[in-house]
DNA sequence: CCACCGCCGTGAAACGATTCATGCGCGGCT
DNA sequence: AGCCGCGCATGAATCGTTTCACGGCGGTGG
């Protein structure tokens, strides 16, 4: 593989004078400049980023480490992470742990390994042994979609109980009294969140409320409880589902059942993915700005790497959600 | 930071050894390693993978770099190649180039100075300037989702002019004769080749064929083209989508507009992703081996960068699409 | 004519790991 | 006793860059 030697060689140039042209072109003469650009070209030099990198100590690299790329929630996060990466000239690069803390703490130690710029993290376990080891490779990181507390780290988060507080009095003022609300496991901070603000809300009401509880949190998982939902007696009339994919399978399985919605069973998800506006009964849901998310977390792992010697403050920011209603909660009398 | 150096002086040994317990541990005395082990755990030593690969010459990430992740039937692929990889001791990272060539090149060269293992690449344009620049870094490279001539490179792919027959043969079948093809960018050879194979079909049979084209492959653009339809007269009965995003848009604009599917309009997507056949009223659609598509482009990929000396063949893989009959097209009659 | 300065280019010293030839000590064999 | 071989640790060379102190050279001012 041809390096800067060769090019040096080829130019009749020092190695050093090369490594300038690269990197600093104003300081050396327009001549050698050009002389150096045409054996590059001639070459098809690229540059080892490995061998700058050992040199500089850092990367160029930032990386996004997602609980489910399959959930288009995390892939709006990681555009908006890129999109203020692009400007900073940073790369992302995006790693899916599929809600296994063992790929987790897999890339973990790989993102360590490669020195990474930082890291901005959506745990699996917040508390776990793998975030422990990993704090030790100094590398910086900022929670996303999950709120810590801010001597531990950064984080970029929604106000989850908020959420779901939105939810469950859209649900209980559009006079639903019987009502369930299906939630994804509970380790997940958001899921239990989430069914605290719903019942900060419901317990004031005259509602009832029945959670159902599926180990994941996808449209398979909805289906399920979409056949559990049918079997319970008396059956709710509205349903609130902990994320959109929970609320798209329970849709679907509602219509194959031949339950109207809304007329039989209002559904309400959670934040409002492209495919709940897209659903054929368009899903009412929780907007989380997914993409504002990405883009703040990158702000400020960015501002954390800074030149500056000073250690950064951490900061911890919270974005409000905010309800979108649409036909499969819409009153149609 | 702390190096093999600081973890050598506080175990009493040398560097070498150091390197040897971490990499080779068994050619060192048990009470040795012992000492470094602890030496390691203390300083929280991790090691440097960007001097490590200087040395190597090879790093030990393979890239994946999609037109859209935003499309899950891409996150799909992902998953299928960080399986293998995962076997092998590597690890994916994803970038998303976003249907953009710019972006495209700028992860193509970033992966290059990385000195990736190698790159499996669903590239927006085939013959572009992008790829020849990216050729020359000597990075080997496998083209995913879209076939090449052998003597260029690797590549995995699905037959999409069959698809594009499977799909017409389908609705010529159930008695459509007034037929719609919703296509994306004609740049896209997925999108042409689907569209011969459409073709290919239809010429041979009484119905009769408009086509629509998109500028994207998304939601939106499929609602854009529900309203197209609505406007043509005679309408058509049957429409085929390029992708399930299109389809779902398509789903969702006719459901809005009172169409009722598939009574009045049957619908069917491509890709089979697990939204088409959870929407409210389920797609039918042409299904791709997503999964297995991006293992066999990662087994490629290790094949032609493993350890053996000769130069590996170039191999041609073809998957064959398959028909999921769903209710979007089922006569209710 | 000398001293100085600015412009360019040079060469060598890092960076942090891996690898390999070498050395050392010790036990066993002749 | 002498020699060999083995097990284990060492230290130096190496990978491809960046960076920086230095120096040559031509021009300018005194």
């Amino acid at each position: 593989m041809v390096g800067i030697k060769d090019v040096a060689r080829r130019a009749g140039v020092s190695i050093g004078t090369v490594s300038n042209v690269v990197n600093r072109p104003q300081v050396v003469s327009a001549s050698t400049r050009a002389r150096v650009l045409s054996a590059i070209e001639e070459l098809g030099y690229v540059r080892d980023e490995s061998a700058r990198q050992l040199r500089a100590g850092r990367s160029r690299i930032m990386a996004l480490l997602v609980l489910d790329l399959g959930n288009p929630f995390f892939v709006d996060i990681a555009r908006g992470a890129e999109e203020t990466a692009q400007d900073e000239g940073l790369h992302v690069i995006t790693c899916d742990s599929g809600h296994q803390a063992e790929r987790e703490v897999s890339y973990l130690s790989m993102l360590a390994e490669q020195r990474v710029r930082g890291v901005l993290l959506s745990p699996v376990d917040t508390s776990g042994a793998a975030l422990e080891t990993f704090r030790r490779s100094e590398i910086p990181y900022v929670f996303v979609d999950r709120r810590v507390p801010a001597d531990e780290a950064s984080s970029v988060s929604v106000d989850d109980v908020t959420g779901g507080a939105l939810a469950a009095r859209h649900l209980v003022e559009t006079g639903h009294t019987e009502i369930a609300f299906v939630n994804g496991p509970a380790i997940l901070a958001q899921c239990r969140d989430r069914e605290a603000g719903v019942r900060s809300v419901l317990d004031a009401s005259a509602a009832r409320l029945s959670v159902l509880e599926t180990s994941e949190l996808d449209v398979a998982s909805g289906r399920d409880a979409a056949a559990r939902l049918l079997g319970m007696s008396p059956r709710p009339t509205a349903v609130f589902c902990a994320n959109d994919l929970l609320a798209l399978g329970v849709l679907q399985g509602m219509v194959a059942a031949g339950v109207r919605v809304p007329d039989e069973l209002a559904i309400v998800g959670y934040d409002d993915i492209e495919f709940a506006g897209a659903a054929a009964v368009p899903l009412t849901s929780v907007r989380q700005p997914a993409r504002r998310l990405g883009k703040a977390a990158a702000e400020l792992l960015i501002a954390e790497t800074g030149e500056s010697e000073r250690v950064p403050e951490r900061q911890t920011v919270v974005f409000e959600p905010e309800l979108v209603v649409r036909a499969s909660t819409r009153l149609t009398r």
